[in-house]
RNA sequence: GCGCCCGUAGCUCAACUGGAUAGAGCAACUGCCUUCUAAGCAGUAGGUUUCAGGUUCAAGUCCUGACGGGCGUACCA
């Protein structure tokens, strides 16, 4: 609809006399208010300043040429300080209509994205401990917005990279070693900045029923670190499964090491003058980007920060062929995002197939007060935690109700006791009662027949089809922007919108071809709400 | 100090690429269950969109500055 009123008025502005160059981008908008109709233009309001001339008289002309197809368009009307507005015909919105119950689970999906193969990196913990809540928000944009591209037409890979090397793993395995030691009653220094949660302790338990004492000379704590890796990220894939969200890879860093890309990036980066040596560390001269300060690559120990595997990482994605990469990163990483931009840009790909969506902090509210989460410090609510609490759909609805944007308030005790008002339900409430109907209507006539839906005429009838023809637009946008938050907005007035027509109009009663007319029309509600829950990860129930 | 993000109703937040009268939920108040699920509906009240300028047909949205908050500014990840 949009593409053809664009087309239309397209058209029309040549007829008027006006060549290509001068006629602007086509914007079509839904208006706020209905009243104003079901789509509206401002091109009048654009001309009016390069052509001289007053809107409205631009407007009129435009109108004069305008040659559209009654079946679609029933009226035009020019508004306000130059609005142009128009009104879908019935007869396309009861075809509309018609569709959704055809296209069923499909409808909703564009191909907008086609031909994008997208790599969605997101989570990304390293294996030191459980996932918090703190992780939640990541998982779950991460995961919806790889669904919104797949609605939306693009292939999408969902990857999970982690490094199991460094001093955060090390401190990992001495942990477990002392509590290890400790477990056999040996006198063992708990390393200091080392894992207090108790999930190490339980780690070192399972070490000594499987193994006794037989690692109590252990030197290294290679053993300890393995055991604790393997152990943590059982738990996490485990955390991520309840969540609905399933990898399709994990990137080890190591692989970064062992295929010769850190070395190749390094090397490049010399050949090209953007690395020096100095203080006996290797530099990226990040000032040539603009930064303050230049960045160390390699320390003087001869480690790499993680900035250069991360570079070699983003170039290693680009040679598997995606041309779109998106990061999801907390607030606080976004200082390394131009870093990896400026680094493979050195190494001649393209950064701009490379995206960053950074999300703001999860401010967790105990007891009223804000409370300061800390992985190694073991004082955070996991999401298994939460999940317990609340419920799976309800935590992944929580983490995508808010645009990424703003900082996410979580006060643990509202969303303990969240359980009936929390605004999921009235979606998945929508859905269970249209089920109910539509399981009583359904042995009440025989309803084989294609129904005759010009029947639905009341207002509520006519809002509610408009807003379900607004699904595939609503899909599109959230896509277009990263932001699931803006589908749930959709939702919300879709689910509005039906439990008006609800009050307003029986279906069960009713003569039998208002009856199969609304039954349709229900039906579609259903579908077009489970299809959205789908896309959110959150389930659909028949029954609450 | 510098960089990024944010500031909208009592609270938590929406508002498309700058569009027409800034919207929801929670909390408050008034009604509504002998009819398809009241986890619901209808209504009332609540606003100088932090402040001051600027850009234009049009600013919550863009620009400049001030104030307030978050994050970053490591040879930590």
């Amino acid at each position: 609809m949009e593409q053809y009123l664009q087309e239309s008025i397209r058209q029309a502005l040549t007829e008027i006399g006006l060549n290509e160059d001068q006629i602007p981008d086509i914007q079509i908008e839904k208006p706020r208010d209905p009243s104003h109709g079901d789509a509206a233009t401002n091109v009048a309001m654009q001309l009016a300043k390069p052509l001289r001339s007053n809107p409205r008289k631009i407007a009129e002309q435009l109108v004069d040429e305008l040659d559209l197809d009654p079946a679609r368009i029933k009226s035009t009307e020019i508004a306000g300080p130059g609005f142009i507005n128009f009104r879908f015909a019935e007869d396309y919105i009861y075809n509309e209509l018609a569709q959704i119950i055809e296209k069923g689970d499909e409808f909703g999906k564009s191909d907008g994205n086609a031909g994008i193969k997208a790599l969605v990196e997101f989570v990304s913990a390293n294996p030191t401990g459980p996932l918090t809540v703190g992780h939640g928000r990541n998982a779950v944009l991460g995961d919806t917005v790889a669904r919104l591209l797949e609605w939306t037409g693009a292939d999408v890979q969902r990857e999970y990279y982690f490094n199991n090397a460094g001093r955060q793993m090390r401190l990992l395995g001495q942990s477990v070693q002392a509590r290890y030691l400790q477990e056999l009653g040996k006198d063992a220094d708990f390393p200091e900045d080392g894992y207090e949660g108790e999930y190490i302790t339980d780690i070192a338990k399972d070490l000594v029923q499987e193994l006794g004492d037989s690692l109590a000379d252990e030197s290294v704590e290679k053993r300890f670190k393995e055991k604790a890796e393997t152990a943590i990220f059982e738990d996490i894939q485990q955390t991520l499964k309840r969540l609905n969200i399933e990898m399709d890879s994990f990137f080890n860093e190591q692989t970064l090491y062992d295929n010769g890309a850190i070395d190749e990036t390094i090397k490049t980066f010399r050949e090209k003058e953007m690395a020096y040596d100095e203080d006996g560390a290797v530099w990226f001269k990040t000032t040539k980007f603009g930064k303050d300060q230049d960045t160390v690559l390699v320390k003087s120990t001869g480690e790499p920060t993680y900035r250069l595997p991360d570079i070699a990482y983003h170039a290693n994605k680009l040679d598997r062929g995606f041309n779109l990469c998106l990061d999801v990163f907390g607030a606080d990483h976004i200082d390394t995002y131009p870093d990896v931009v400026n680094g493979i840009e050195v190494l001649g790909y393209n950064s701009e197939k490379v995206e960053v969506l950074v999300y703001q902090f999860v401010t967790l509210v105990k007891d009223g007060k804000p409370y300061k989460m800390s992985t190694r410090k073991a004082n955070f609510v996991t999401l298994d935690e939460l999940m317990d609490d609340v419920g799976e759909d309800v935590t992944r609805f929580f983490f995508l109700m808010r645009s990424p944007n703003t900082h996410l308030e979580f006060d643990v005790a509202r969303a303990k006791e969240a359980g009936e008002k929390n605004p999921v339900f009235y979606l998945q409430y929508a859905h269970a009662r249209i089920q109910s109907i539509l399981r009583k209507v359904s042995s009440m006539a025989d309803f084989s027949e294609q129904p005759d839906l010009s029947v639905l005429t009341h207002t509520s009838e006519i809002s509610l089809i408009k807003k379900l023809l607004d699904f595939p637009d609503a899909v599109a946008l959230a896509a277009a922007h990263r932001e699931p938050h803006r589908l749930i907005t959709y939702l919300n007035e879709l689910a509005s919108d039906f439990t008006s027509f609800y009050h307003d109009c029986r279906i069960i009663g009713e003569p039998e071809n208002l009856m199969h007319a609304r039954m349709v029309l229900a039906q579609a509600t259903a579908r077009v709400l489970a299809n959205g829950l789908t896309i959110l990860g959150i389930s659909a129930p028949d029954r609450m």
